[in-house]
DNA sequence: GGTATTTGACCCAG
DNA sequence: CTGGGTCAAATACC
């Protein structure tokens, strides 16, 4: 479990690298904005940074065998290894490594509100005196962290000026896909059923076929697969639960139920099949129904409007949705990429 | 019985 | 060494 106070699995390694990732793809689609040679090159070795920590992730996913990143398989509590409370705490087994420095989220934002209500599950895990104020501070983490991995976390205290104001500090962007807290979700999928030649700047997690679970850049080949949703669901039935409607018999339609042939697959597009979309150009083709999942659970991500509202609920720069949705890559993936036959294709830009 | 909160102990960055 | 942040056993709540 990675909230214990033990050694961190590496499991724990493995989220940390895909935060990372996420991070560079953020970045990434700011820098496609510009449209710059030099804009460009720095994609590029943004491009390869994702690449390196992804191929850590995976390499660390396979070499524990346990072929997955979720963090508990529980509340974290009444596992094994509960850390003694005294006596023990400098030797026990169960002390932190001191080699690995705590990592604090960025904080994103500090609101101030009536109400503690935001629209998203929070867990109170600790409550603190603080030294310069005369109000306690709380402890809020995402109730997803657990079953998503989700490291949103926000800390709360009575404002000192008003005490029927909170003060609210939000740290970390929310990866769980919370159904009951999505605002508004709208799928792009549409490049599976329009694979028009002018998509030409597509990056998607696409299978390259149903037996190869590798994940690859398109240029006008199937950018949404419903292999790879099955795939992903089936190896993590836990996230994919969640889409009750979803089912591993392919759709009557193979992915294209609902939903007509985009008439314009825009340029300087991201796709990520795992969960969720960016969308870099702000463009939209149609909502699709992705298999018969729900549309509404699958959220596509505007970059070009960079408003961090976390407050409200918005996961402005979620990639990707959760270090479970990129899971499916690791069942029979030979280590890490680079070393196949599809690397050409892995995320050639033609801007 | 399961889940959320409380709260003192523990960890670690500065 | 200090103080903010986190853990986890105990407790409360449903």
């Amino acid at each position: 479990m990675a909230s214990s106070g033990g050694g961190r699995s590496p499991a724990t390694a493995v989220l940390d690298d895909l935060v990372d990732v996420r991070d560079r793809v953020a970045m990434l689609q700011t820098v496609l904005q510009e449209s710059s040679p030099e804009a460009t090159l720095e994609a590029g070795e943004l491009v390869d940074g994702m690449m390196a920590k992804l191929s850590s992730a995976l390499s660390a996913v396979l070499s524990t065998g346990d072929g997955g990143v979720a963090s508990s398989s529980g509340t974290g509590r009444g596992l094994g290894g509960r850390r003694k409370r005294s006596g023990t705490a400098s030797s026990g087994p169960h002390r932190r490594s001191s080699s690995r420095r705590r990592m604090k989220s960025p904080l994103i934002k500090t609101v101030t509100a009536t109400t503690l209500t935001d629209g998203k599950s929070w867990r109170k895990y600790g409550q603190k005196q603080i030294n310069d104020s005369t109000n306690p501070r709380s402890y809020y983490r995402c109730t997803h962290l657990p079953d998503q991995g989700c490291k949103a976390k926000r800390h709360v205290h009575v404002s000192e000026s008003n005490p029927s104001e909170y003060t609210i500090d939000y740290y970390g962007q929310h990866t769980c896909k919370d159904p009951s807290t999505f605002p508004s979700l709208i799928v792009q999928g549409a490049a599976d059923a329009a694979p028009l030649p002018d998509c030409a700047n597509l990056i998607s997690f696409a299978p390259i076929n149903g037996a190869n679970r590798a994940f690859t850049t398109s240029t006008s080949t199937s950018a949404f697969s419903h292999h790879l949703m099955k795939e992903a669901s089936d190896y993590h039935p836990m996230l994919f639960s969640r889409f009750s409607n979803y089912s591993s018999s392919p759709p009557a339609q193979e992915g294209v139920s609902s939903g007509s042939p985009s008439p314009a697959c825009h340029r300087k597009y991201m796709q990520y099949a795992g969960g969720q979309f960016i969308n870099v150009t702000g463009l939209r083709t149609s909502p699709l129904t992705v298999g018969s999942a729900p549309a509404e659970y699958w959220p596509v991500v505007e970059v070009t409007g960079v408003d961090m509202d976390v407050a409200a609920g918005m996961d402005t720069y979620s990639f990707p949705s959760s270090p479970s949705s990129l899971g499916f890559m690791s069942g029979s993936l030979g280590g890490s990429f680079g070393n196949n036959v599809y690397d050409d294709d892995l995320f050639s830009f033609d801007s």
